[in-house]
RNA sequence: CGAGGUGUGGCUCAGCUUGGUAGAGCGCCUGCUUUGGGAGCAGGAUGUCGCACGUUCGAAUCGUGUCACCUCGACCA
C-alpha cells in the first residue's frame, strides 16, 4: 500500500476528549473516530488490526473445536422474556419496535438465541457436546461509556456457548476454552492473569476472568506470587487472622464522642488506631434492612454481601431508616441496643475482636471495650470485606498483592440456568429427558485491541506486536526526488509484497521527520529507511520496539523481516 | 442517576469577568526554497461562536431553558 493514497488521518495533538493512553493513541493514529458517546467507527488502519485480533480468536476457537456461526443483532423480545432478562437488563438494553409495534432489542449478549437454536435442533445425547461461537456486535446502553473503546455501547464480542450432558462434560468444555483463551492472549502479546471471578448476573457455578494488568483497568484483582492464587476483588477470599486475640477483656464503657461520626474523627478524638474500631453500615437489601460490620480500616464488599444475602438489590439505607433502626443520627450505629430486630452480618475478622469501639446507637456516644461473643453476636459471621494488599493469601497464607486489570475475557459455567428456563433438553441413553449443561465464554475484541496498546506504547506512539500490526513493515525513501533512493525503495517494496509481507511505502512528498513520526505513531514493527547510503547499496532497518538500527543491504533487510514474520 | 466541567474553522485552544466588525498555533490550498526527526518565506480558503428563547440600539460575551460531550461517583457480562 502506498501511504500517499492511504486514508490515514493522523493527528499531532492529543484529542481533548481522550483521557487514557490507548484512547488517545487510537484517535491520533487514525485507528478510529467517535460517532456518538461510546460508539466508534474503525478506519482502515484500525480495522486491519481489528481483523487480526479477530482472526487470532477465530483460529484458536476453531482449533479448540468450536464452530463459528452468526446470529442476528436484532432479536425479538420473546426469547429474553422467556429467560426473564427482558426485565433484568433494564435500561441497559437497547430496545426498539418494528412497524407493527412488536418489541425487539439489539442483542446485549446471546445466551438466549444460542440456547433456543440448540433446543430446536439437538434432542439427543448423541449431538453433545457442542460448542458454538460467533464474533458479533453487541449493544449495551451503558450508563457511562468511557475510555474510548474500553467501555463502549457498541462493541464486538466473540461469544462462545458450550452444551454438555453433565457436569463432567461441562468441566471438559470449560477447560478446553480456558486453554484456548490463554493461546489467544499469548498471541496478542498480553501480560495477563487468570482470576477467579464473581459470576454475577450471568448466574452459574464457576467463572474466571482474563485480566490484562494495567492501572487504567476498571477491575481490581488480588494475586499471590507464591502459590499462584488470583481472584477478582469481588471474589478474593479474606481469611480471618490465625489465633485468638489474647488481650484481656476490659469492662464495657460508654463514651461521649460529640461530633465524631467518621472513623477518622473518632481516631483523633479517642487516640486509637483504626483497627480498634468496628464500623456498622446499614443496608437496604430488597426492602429488608441489614447491618454489616467490618473493622474500621476495612471496606465492605457489596458483591460479597449481596451474594451472602441472596438479594437482588443492595443499597445504603436512607437516613430515615438509619434513625429508625438505631434511634440515633447517622454515624452512631452499632451492634448493641438496636431499636429494631435486624439481621446482623459480621465480618469474620470482627468476630475475633476484643475491646473494640462501636457506635452506641445514641447520638454522640460510642461504646469502648466491646468484645465479640461477650457483648454481641452476629446473625451471620462471614467474609464480607474487600481484600487489600498484604492480606494473607487464602490458599497459602503468604501476603497477596493487588493490581488493576482490564477484563478482556470472561468464562462461565452457567449450568442449567438458561437451558431450564428455555427448556433446552436432551434424551439420554435411557430415554430420559435432561436439561443441558451450558458454559459461556466471551472475549471483547475492541477492548483487547485497546489493552494491547496500553501495554505496548512509548512517547512516540503505538508499538504493535507483529501478530496484530496493521502492516508488518514500512519502506521510507528519505527524498522522493532522489532517483537512486526511489528506485531502491520501490524494488524493496515490490520484493516484500511478492514475499507476502504486508508492507507500506511512504511515497509522500514529506520531510523525513514527518514520515518517521507517522510510522512510529501508527506502530509499524519494521521500518526500512532508504537514504543517503542508497548509492552505496545500504539501507537502515529499524525495529519499532528497539532503539538501535542496522545498516545492511536491501536483501538482508528483507530476509530478516521475512524470518521474523515466519516466527509468529 | 448524583456531582463537577466543556461546547468558538479539520485539531488544540484564546476571547467571555467589564456586550461594540470573530482570533492564534497546527492542519488545508497556491508558489518558491528546503529534504535523516512533525521545515522556512510569501499569499489564500475555511466559522449559523452547540441550539432555542429572552434582556439590549447591539450578544461568542449577560439571563433562562435545552442538547451534546468529558471527568468523578453510583451501577455494570
Amino acid at each position: 500500500m502506498r501511504v500517499s493514497k492511504m486514508f490515514m488521518p493522523t493527528q499531532r495533538e492529543i484529542p481533548a476528549e481522550a483521557e487514557i493512553v490507548s484512547h488517545q493513541l487510537m484517535l491520533r493514529a487514525g485507528i478510529m473516530r467517535k460517532i456518538a458517546s461510546g460508539i466508534y467507527s474503525f478506519l482502515p488502519l484500525g480495522y486491519r488490526t481489528f481483523r487480526k485480533v479477530e482472526n487470532i480468536v477465530r483460529q484458536e476457537m476453531d482449533r479448540a473445536g468450536a464452530q463459528e456461526l452468526i446470529m442476528p443483532a436484532v432479536l425479538p423480545a420473546e426469547i429474553y422474556q422467556e429467560s426473564g432478562r427482558w426485565e433484568v437488563f433494564g435500561p441497559e438494553m437497547f430496545r426498539l419496535k418494528d412497524r407493527n409495534q412488536r418489541d425487539f432489542c439489539l442483542g446485549p449478549t446471546h445466551e438466549e438465541p444460542f440456547t433456543e437454536t440448540v433446543r430446536n435442533e439437538i434432542h439427543s445425547y448423541r449431538g453433545l457436546p457442542l460448542t458454538l461461537y460467533q464474533i458479533q456486535h453487541k449493544y449495551r446502553d451503558e450508563k457511562r461509556p468511557r475510555f474510548g473503546v474500553m467501555r463502549s455501547r457498541e462493541f464486538v464480542m466473540k461469544d462462545a456457548y458450550s452444551f454438555d450432558r453433565d457436569e463432567a462434560g461441562l468441566d471438559i468444555s470449560y477447560q478446553i476454552m480456558a486453554k484456548a483463551y490463554c493461546a489467544v492472549f499469548d498471541r496478542c502479546n498480553l501480560d495477563y492473569i487468570v482470576v477467579d471471578a464473581d459470576s454475577g448476573a450471568m448466574g452459574g457455578s464457576g467463572s474466571q476472568e482474563y485480566m490484562v494488568k494495567s492501572n487504567v483497568g476498571e477491575a481490581t484483582v488480588a494475586f499471590c506470587t507464591a502459590c499462584g492464587y488470583a481472584a477478582n476483588d469481588e471474589k478474593a477470599v479474606c481469611v480471618s487472622k490465625d489465633g485468638i486475640d489474647e488481650s484481656i477483656e476490659m469492662p464495657l464503657e460508654k463514651v461521649h464522642t460529640p461530633n465524631s461520626k467518621t472513623i477518622e474523627e473518632l481516631m483523633g478524638f479517642l487516640g486509637l488506631a483504626p483497627d480498634m474500631f468496628a464500623k456498622s453500615i446499614i443496608y437496604l437489601a430488597d426492602e429488608k434492612l441489614v447491618i454489616a460490620i467490618v473493622r474500621g480500616d476495612r471496606e465492605i464488599n457489596e458483591t460479597k454481601l449481596t451474594n451472602l444475602l441472596g438479594c437482588k438489590e443492595l443499597g445504603l439505607a436512607s437516613a430515615t431508616d438509619v434513625v429508625a433502626v438505631t434511634g440515633a443520627a447517622v454515624g452512631f450505629a452499632g451492634p448493641l441496643g438496636l431499636k429494631a430486630n435486624v439481621t446482623l452480618i459480621v465480618d469474620n475478622e470482627v468476630s475475633l475482636m476484643k475491646n473494640m469501639v462501636v457506635g452506641a446507637n445514641e447520638t454522640d456516644y460510642h461504646f469502648k471495650n466491646v468484645s465479640y461473643g461477650r457483648d454481641f453476636n452476629g446473625t451471620t459471621v462471614s467474609d464480607i470485606r474487600t481484600i487489600v494488599k498484604g492480606d494473607p493469601c487464602p490458599k497459602c497464607g503468604l501476603k497477596v498483592d493487588v493490581c488493576r486489570g482490564i477484563e478482556v475475557g470472561h468464562i462461565f459455567k452457567l449450568g442449567t440456568k438458561y437451558t431450564k428456563a428455555l427448556n433446552c433438553n436432551f434424551l439420554d441413553e435411557e430415554g430420559k429427558e435432561n436439561p443441558m449443561l451450558m458454559g459461556c465464554y466471551g472475549i471483547g475484541v475492541n477492548r483487547t485491541m485497546a489493552a494491547i496498546i496500553e501495554q505496548n506504547y512509548d512517547d512516540n506512539g503505538i508499538i504493535w506486536p507483529l501478530s496484530v500490526a496493521p502492516y508488518h513493515a514500512v519502506v521510507v525513501p528519505v527524498m522522493i526526488s532522489d532517483e537512486t533512493q526511489m528506485k531502491m525503495a520501490e524494488e524493496i517494496y515490490a520484493k516484500l509484497v511478492n514475499s507476502g509481507v504486508e508492507v507500506l511505502i511512504d511515497d509522500r512528498d514529506e520531510r523525513p521527520g514527518v514520515k518517521f513520526k507517522d510510522s512510529e505513531l501508527i506502530g509499524i514493527p519494521f521500518r526500512i529507511t532508504v537514504g543517503r547510503k542508497a548509492k552505496d547499496g545500504l539501507v537502515e532497518l529499524k525495529e519499532r520496539k528497539g532503539k538501535d538500527s542496522l545498516e545492511l543491504s536491501p536483501d538482508d533487510a528483507i530476509k530478516l523481516i521475512i524470518e521474523e514474520i515466519k516466527a509468529i
